[in-house]
Parts: C-alpha cells; structure tokens; sequence
DNA sequence: GATGAGGGTCGACAATGTCGACCGGGCACG
DNA sequence: CGTGCCCGGTCGACATTGTCGACCCTCATC
C-alpha cells in the first residue's frame, strides 16, 4: 500500500495544534511545534486560508481555525445516520427523565458527543454537541468501552486520569465495572467525571448488532439518585431510549 | 507568491464534495467529479480517512465526512472571540423577546450561524449553527451586505433565487432596501426567505468599528410584526443586543 | 460462468512540495 | 533616535512526492 500524502498529514496535523492550542499562533509558533521549515508551514497554511479551513488575524498575523470547518462540520452532522434516527427519540427521553440526553460515538480515544438536548428547564446551558469525553469515566464511555472492542482497547491504552475523587483509575476496577455494564446493560458515572454529576447510558446497536453508539442522560447526582443507585425508572428511560434508536436503526427486537 | 498546494486544494475540494452531495459517495464518483484519475482520488482520501476527516463505509466503500470534522469545528466555536462575547447578549435578546436569536458571520457567499438561541418555549426546535443563510434575502444577511463591503460584492456576485414571492431579486431594488438598512441601522426580512416567517437584524461592530457580523431574531411573521411592519419593542431589543456586544468587543460608545 | 462495475494497487515519471537562506517591517530596548 | 531582534513572508534549487493510467480482484448480475 502506498504511503498518506505528505502535504495532507501535515495540514492535518496543524488543524489539530490549531484546534489544541487556545489562543491563535504564529507562523514561526506552528512550523517549530511541528518540526517544519517556515517555508513549508506557510505554504501549507496558505492554502488552507485560502480555503476558508484557517484564519488568520489581519494585525497580528496569527492563525486560527476558520469557518468553513464550522459548515463541514455540519454537514457531518447531516449524513449522520444514527443522529438522525436518534433525534426524535432523545428529545423524548429528555423530556420525560427531565434531565440532559446525549448521543456519543467513539471517536479516537474519547467519546464524540453528536448530539445533545438540553435540560428541559429554563437554565442557561452550553451546547456540547463537537466536544469529547473520556472513555474511562462517563456513562457514555463506559457503554462504549463495554460493548465495543475498538473502544475497549482506545481506553485501555488512554490515559487514566482521575478526574475527581471517586474516578476509576485502575485497569483491574475498570474491567470489573466493565462486566457489571454487559450484565446489566448499561452504565453509570456517580460522580466519575464531575463532582456532583451523574450519567446513566445504555448502548445502540445497528441492523447487525454490531454496537454504534450509546445514548444517556446527565444531571445532577440528587436528581438522578436516590438512595443507594440511579433512580430505576431513569435506567428505564434511558434504555427504552437506546432500545428505540437501535429498532429504528433496524436491529430488530430484543 | 508562490502556488498553493494542489494535493490539499483537491482535499478540500473532496470535502467539500462530500458535504455537498446529500447521500455517500464512492470512489470512482469522487474522481470523475473532480476530474481526477482514481488513484489520485483513492490517495487523498486514505489520508483524510487516516485523518478523521472522511469515514468509509466497510460494507459499501462509500465515503462520507468524517467525525474530526466536528470536533474541529467545535474548537472553531471556543476560539470565536465574537461568539463568546455575545453567548449572554443573545441569551437574553432570546429571553426579552421571546425569539429565537441568531449570531451570523459573512463566510463565502452566505450568513454563516456562529450561535443560535432556542425560542423560549418548549417546542422543539433544530440547532442552526453551521449552517448558511442567503445573503439577499435574510435580515442578517442583508445588515452584512449593508455594512461590510466584503458583503456586498459577494451579494452582487451570488445568485438571486427567489425563495418565495416576496424575495427581493433585481439589484435596483437590493440596493434601496440596503440604503434603508444603513439609514435607519437595522434589516427586516418579511417572509423573504421562509413563507410566514420573519426576522430582524442589526450590525455588530468591533473596536476599530469595521462590521464583524451580525445578530438578530427569527420568528412567526404574526409574532414579529404589527399592523405595518416589524414590533418597535422587538427592534429596540435587537439594537440593544447589538450595542452590548460590541462594546463587549471594545468599539465604544455610539 | 461470463460480464461489468467499482474499489483498490503498482510502478514510472516529472511535477510538486520542501528546504534553508534571504527580505522587509515592526517593536523593544539601549 | 539608532540598533538589533523577532516575525511573517518570499525565492529558487533540489529531489522527494504526489500523480497518472493501466492493471487486479471481488462481488453482484445475468
């Protein structure tokens, strides 16, 4: 097999510092992080300008990600199949947990949010449709790393860091939730991730069974327990839910 | 000055390709859309693949845009300077008025939505950030065209569909709604690009007072307007909104 | 089992991107 | 006010690199 184009692992790769990075950069920040000769990082960033995928701050001279990867990106969101068969349904399932619902596919080593419906209450919230989230500590993930064998090795090879006080951080504990995930069926994150916030999620499986992506709410550990667990009738929710994509998705009854 | 970059100029143009065409696409359709020989296109697109920008279907072998798309695009939205100043100045514009808001940027030949706020209601509603707007028929796109020279060639160079009766589609006509809009600092859209629906825009400026984008509300033409046009109340409300952030921004007092 | 369409591979060729030295301006400091 | 540094940008030679078109393989169809 011929090897990646050269010119396009590099713009790749400064999108990625460009995406890393919080602030704008320089040429000469780019070229040197990435080991490249000014030259050819301005050659690469140029072009890039040109197609409207990096900006670049007429005064300062300094880069920055630009709009078009804005529109690209949803157009992603377009074609995705599974968010669009999920829509309906986590709109649903918000409304009757009360709660956050989110849809998640494995993306590298994180948890790729596609799609997001907000609490149905009048609170200010932040979209987070584009963010990731670890494998190792959400509801999301976990389903993802139980049920999958791509995500399974992504978190086993990801790092393991502790994110509040009660976070997973050992392989031999993780693999034991793991188990508990498949026995039961979906997943918990009491306090894993943020301090104070649950999540609860089952997994979506395709026509095949193969598993595609999980479905959860998040909110609150007062509101989403009680006494000694997730509240029953949100696991419920939450796995009608899952259930309900996967049917549309064609995977049949269970 | 140098040539851009062939091999990602034809990455882009794949990409943007992809996001175009509404199903997947394979191979040999890429490569003859773009006038490239198979091998060439098979190439680039292994790289995107690599890259996250493109995903393949393993059953078909057709392509699609990728995950990393979403996620960069996500990143696009925490460095927007213009966004995040004007996150709480839309909040409340949705608040005040009981519309839904809209922050839009001039990208290409359209209005493209930066931030978008849900009408304060308990419908259901669809996320429009990334997505483009007509220049000559929106209000938003019409307060670009007005204000940003940059604008308004593109308006004068795009084509003037007429997406229902009421679309402006002479320039004659174009240019006295734009003199208008700069006279009286502010755009209406009445049932110029959705039947039925209406909305209103004002420019935002930044501190060296150039148009940097504009916001604005959208809702049912009953709603929006009475007896002979656009709600006072609601004008007044978008100005605001409007001033606030680019103070935020640093243009001063008006 | 022939046929055709479509995804993928191979190897030669030269077009292409890369490199490092060099420009010019802006800012800070002396 | 001069000087020197830093930074974005350009230039031209070189050979690496991407490109082309023919070819292969699989699968679905007839």
């Amino acid at each position: 097999m011929p090897g990646p184009i050269q010119s396009l692992e590099r713009a790749a790769a400064i999108l990625r510092l460009l995406a890393g990075g919080e602030r704008r950069l320089g040429l000469s920040d780019v070229a040197s992080s990435l080991g490249l000769a000014k030259g050819t990082a301005h050659g690469i960033l140029r072009t890039l300008q040109q197609e409207g995928f990096v900006e670049q701050d007429p005064v300062t001279g300094k880069y920055q990600l630009g709009a078009e990867l804005l529109r690209l990106g949803n157009s992603y969101l377009d074609v995705h199949e599974l968010r669009a068969r999920a829509l309906v349904w986590t709109d649903d399932l918000a409304r009757s947990s009360g709660e956050a619902a989110y849809l998640g596919v494995l993306h590298q080593q994180g948890v790729l949010i596609v799609h997001h419906v907000f609490r149905p209450d009048d609170s200010r919230q932040v979209l987070d449709v584009g963010a990731m989230q670890p494998l190792h500590s959400t509801a999301l993930g976990k389903v993802l790393a139980a049920y999958d064998p791509v995500a399974h090795r992504e978190a086993a090879e990801s790092e393991w860091s502790a994110l509040t006080a009660r976070t997973l951080t050992d392989a031999a504990s993780f693999e034991e939730e793991l188990a508990l995930v498949r026995a039961r069926g979906w997943a918990a994150d009491l306090e894993e991730t943020w301090d104070g916030v649950a999540s609860v999620a089952a997994p979506v499986h395709d026509r095949r069974r193969m598993p595609v992506g999980a479905v959860g709410v998040t909110g609150a550990v007062e509101r989403v327990c009680d006494g000694d667990g997730v509240r029953a009738g949100l696991v419920a929710a939450v796995r009608d839910c899952a259930r309900a994509v996967s049917r549309d998705l064609g995977a049949g009854r269970f």
